[in-house]
DNA sequence: ATGCTTTGAGAAAACGTTATTTTCGCGTTA
DNA sequence: TAACGCGAAAATAACGTTTTCTCAAAGCAT
């Protein structure tokens, strides 16, 4: 209260605890840390000066200081879609005492530069990404520098990094086998941009199961941008040949929901073809036929995502380290549905 | 290349640069910050060393120094979850040149105190806060010491900060006009619990519905707890009266789903009560019937929010304001249908 | 008593910046 | 020619911590 005399008042600092408590900064310093050096009277008399002054460290000259954060950072392409890996890394982080802030790429090359970067710059120890685009060579210094890094749902390209990553394939393969086993012979896949990691390993996958099932690959295989007039293109394609398709693997859930809209707005119920989904969404149960999908393990996928990280940061120069979660079939009626015509 | 023997080479910083460049440290923060003083002879040779070293300013230290991040801090209940207004709010932040870090708070208060302290006492200049609980006076020494503080969704209870709010009251009297102008005259409302201030506004909103109406609010409003077995036991006692409801208002999206997981398991299509629910949520328009909703303006939000906080980090001293923003109905069907029975 | 270890606190240097002050070279003016 | 002013670079002092070093006092054995 002696010199604040402005309307807005500072931050106490270890220097105001220190004159408050009549001892030297760095005893300060000592007892905030539980120094045991520190004598019983001395600790007393900081304690109450910090209490009475309201004292807590800046957290941003600590890091600066000590040179680590205990702080790692999610870029992810977007914050706000359901993703509930990031709840569950978080989750754990926080119980390990990591502290975790998120950032959204956007889905944006140069923002995912951006953010990563910032971070690092910011000394975040660690980097949970969800990569974008082809090139992350910006990557190795901050690495070179310390920074642990994590690539999630699909591996990095560049710098050899940690990558957790869901068994794309074999989801398909439970998909494409799911809609066989039910009598379907015509099966056709609507997914994503192949430009995606995901979207290229699925529609290699299906049509690799195509193949190895005898049939033709010519117009069954759909890869591209997903909007909704894309999509509804590629299904008019695949729905009005002569031999039409009598099932859908959709890539993804934006995929799906392309799908799910083109269907409800222009085919007759009676007339649906059966569908399997790859990723699981709320409410999915809860459609006209229920849908089944291909779910991805995401509490797995985080706690991989999370032990990779820790290894890393305890130990910089391990190996590389690629984790691969299963995926499971979730039956739920849209992908048992018998073969129309 | 010189004493970087050491396999993990450290980030360089200006005094390497400095001294790859022969200048003084001064000079090289000069040129970093575009001073116009500097000579444009001295600024190449640092701009060179500056590039072959690859150096990056320390974002960590520059704020330590300057006392400003140009940073905010979102915290929200849950990042995971659908947050299309996180997502705007990040875009716009974005564009104004601030960086948006994100944490979640988990629902819990005492989580949601250790996010926001983590910001203020890492320098962030702001954070936009869906507060949790009854008491956020931890909040006032930050904000005296200069923190912006923005509530969305929720006021703060304790220190008067701006706020952003939806217009919850009105969204249940639309709600409840469109049910009562399709003719039910027997509307019950289902929702969150009272403890969470919008669920307090909705279901005070609906009793006023009920009552300026001249209708019985006894056994007609059921907050509490969003689990299933809650919601499925006041769909029951709803449900089952002699003079069953014929229409329900939904106050949440959680609530939502509890209702249609519940009517899609127990009750016949053809004896399901008309329904409403207040936010919208992706499919809505896909289910049987679509959903009928009250739709918050996300995108309105998220630029209100930021309005208030640049407005706030420009002129800390400013009063208080809360920003209330509209809602919307979006008719699909199911708040159409006619009473059963 | 003397010397030697132990204990515990203070002083000061660092972390990587930016802001302020000092210094210096040089052209201008009296 | 000496004083002056000015532009531009160098030196230095912060920002709020942690850590290393120093050093006084106390404890203990000889």
């Amino acid at each position: 209260m002696t010199k604040a005399s402005g309307r807005r008042s500072r931050r106490p600092t270890m220097v105001d605890v220190a004159r408050e408590a009549g001892v030297a900064l760095s005893t300060v310093s000592r007892v905030v840390n539980a120094d045991p050096t520190v004598g019983a009277e001395f600790a007393r008399r900081v304690q109450t000066a910090i209490d009475t002054l309201g004292y807590r460290p800046d957290e941003q000259a600590q890091q600066l200081r000590r040179g680590t954060s205990r702080t790692i950072g999610v870029a992810v392409r977007e914050m706000s879609a359901r993703n509930p890996l990031m709840a569950e890394f978080e989750r754990g982080a926080y119980a390990s005492g990591l502290t975790v802030f998120a950032a959204s790429t956007a889905d944006d090359e140069e923002r995912e530069r951006a953010v990563v970067l910032s971070m690092a710059r910011r000394g975040f120890d660690g980097v949970l990404v969800e990569p974008i685009g082809p090139d992350h060579s910006y990557l190795a210094p901050e690495m070179a520098a310390g920074l642990a890094v994590v690539a999630i749902d699909r591996p990095i390209a560049g710098p050899a990094t940690d990558a957790v990553l869901a068994d794309n394939a074999a989801g398909i393969r439970m998909a494409y086998r799911q809609l066989a086993d039910h009598g379907h012979t015509s099966i056709a896949y609507i997914g994503d941009h192949e430009r995606i990691f995901t979207a290229r390993e699925r529609a290699d996958a299906f049509r690799a199961c195509l193949r190895a099932d005898g049939r033709p690959v010519t117009g069954m295989v759909h890869p591209g941008e997903t909007e909704q007039a894309r999509i509804s293109e590629a299904l008019r394609a695949v729905l009005s040949t002569e031999s039409p398709a009598t099932a859908l693997v959709c890539g993804n859930v934006t995929t799906t929901f392309g799908v799910l809209t083109h269907l409800a707005a222009e085919v007759p119920r009676d007339r649906r073809p059966a569908l399997v989904g790859f990723d699981d969404f709320p409410l999915a149960g809860l459609l006209d036929p229920p849908m089944t999908v291909i779910a991805q393990d995401s509490p797995a996928m985080a706690h991989a995502a999370l032990e990779l990280m820790t290894a890393r940061l305890a130990e910089p120069e391990r190996g590389p380290e690629w984790v691969t979660v299963p995926v499971r079939l979730v039956a739920r009626g849209s992908g048992e549905r018998a073969p129309v015509r």
